[in-house]
DNA sequence: TAGATTGTTAATCGATTAACAATC
DNA sequence: TAGATTGTTAATCGATTAACAATC
């Protein structure tokens, strides 16, 4: 698992997250068989100032051409290769409560090149059957199954008090990506990256907006 | 429905989203019975420096006590008075997909004082349904039911193509905040708020970092 | 009073945008 | 060549952090 250098300097969280944006909107000209596009266009489509996209993009190397733009196909298939999502990306689902359940019944993920190759609760009834596919596996079981399965990435959907004792398991078992749904900050190795949905927030600070 | 007046600056977002994280770290604390809190402990318990959170709050007023800290019980019903949610915020939920499905069964929204009062599909066999005590109803009734259960708040969790026109009806209906769960960049009026929770880009990005 | 901690201003840091030479 | 658009440096803007007087 590597990513393109960048040469030493470290990249803004926000850049990261800007690529991912990229690589959709080139998906979509990609299926409408757009072949090139300005850092103007790009950066329209996501209300975004073509100075950062040019900026975004030079981080990683040169990908343009000057006085024409960007190739769509290459671009594309450049940023899926520095983001890592040129090859598949094995997850396993921890918690498989109502949020659990429909992040197994979500496209979304599979649609990126995500594949959820096991799922875990600790609840007797849901163990050993199948959703969308997808095995639910005792927690106990977590440390082998990420081995067995070469899981890279974690999702965590448990209830908070469970939340820092699986993040542990989950890091010494080697998984050093977490994308974290429960309300509580996770201590971790300064080398595990961890992202935070807090859906209660996200509701919560949309109110001060209310008219 | 109004905010405590913020004296004409406008207030960055990441403030707005960090005072929800306040007023969830005081409402743990004020049920432990803890009577007063200062601005390193409130920080050190979510990752922040110290004069960030008291810049934060004196956005809004003066909530603490030099040399003694903030009432914990005082300052965390200012903060959910500056945000909206000392009353209770209703909301309808667009669209009763899987994600949709998940949202109505979360228990953190009720949990920090959001109802959903409706939910709208346009599925003929999930019409008339009931989930988690509530009603999910055809979406030709979206504006109606707006009016008539007071909605407040949108959560939109519809297909990518549909989002656009449902967003479209439900600011001409009255809406100004959306949470929107949909991977399409809204085209709303300026004094209607959107806040984008983007699943697949969140596990795109976090791939980057692994190792 | 002495010690602690706020509220606020000034300094720093980082990210965004503007500008423009390079070059297709 | 003329026009367009990149890559990159410099200028601007905004947010975070440090510092400290005010004051409980």
């Amino acid at each position: 698992m590597f990513n393109i250098s960048s040469g030493g300097r470290k990249i803004p969280k926000a850049v990261i997250k800007r690529l991912s944006l990229y690589s959709r909107v080139l998906q979509a000209m990609e299926m409408r068989s757009v072949e090139k596009i300005s850092s103007m266009e790009l950066g329209e489509k996501l209300g975004l100032n073509p100075a950062q996209v040019r900026k975004d993009l030079a981080y990683f190397g040169q990908f343009g051409v000057r006085g024409v733009g960007y190739y769509v196909a290459e671009l594309r298939k450049s940023i899926k290769r520095i983001l890592g999502t040129d090859r598949e990306v094995r997850v396993g689902l921890i918690g498989v409560g109502n949020l659990g359940l429909a992040l197994l019944s979500y496209g979304g993920f599979a649609r990126q090149g995500f594949r959820i190759v096991a799922a875990f609760d600790n609840d007797k009834r849901k163990v050993g059957s199948v959703k969308n596919n997808i095995e639910i596996f005792n927690v106990h079981e977590l440390e082998e199954k990420i081995k067995v399965r070469a899981i890279d990435l974690a999702i965590l959907a448990v209830p908070a008090d469970a939340a820092q004792e699986i993040a542990d398991r989950v890091v010494k078992a080697g998984i050093s990506a977490i994308l974290n749904f429960v309300p509580t900050r996770l201590v971790v190795p300064d080398d595990v990256k961890v992202h935070y949905v807090d859906l209660a927030i996200e509701i919560e600070s949309l109110t001060y907006y209310l008219r």
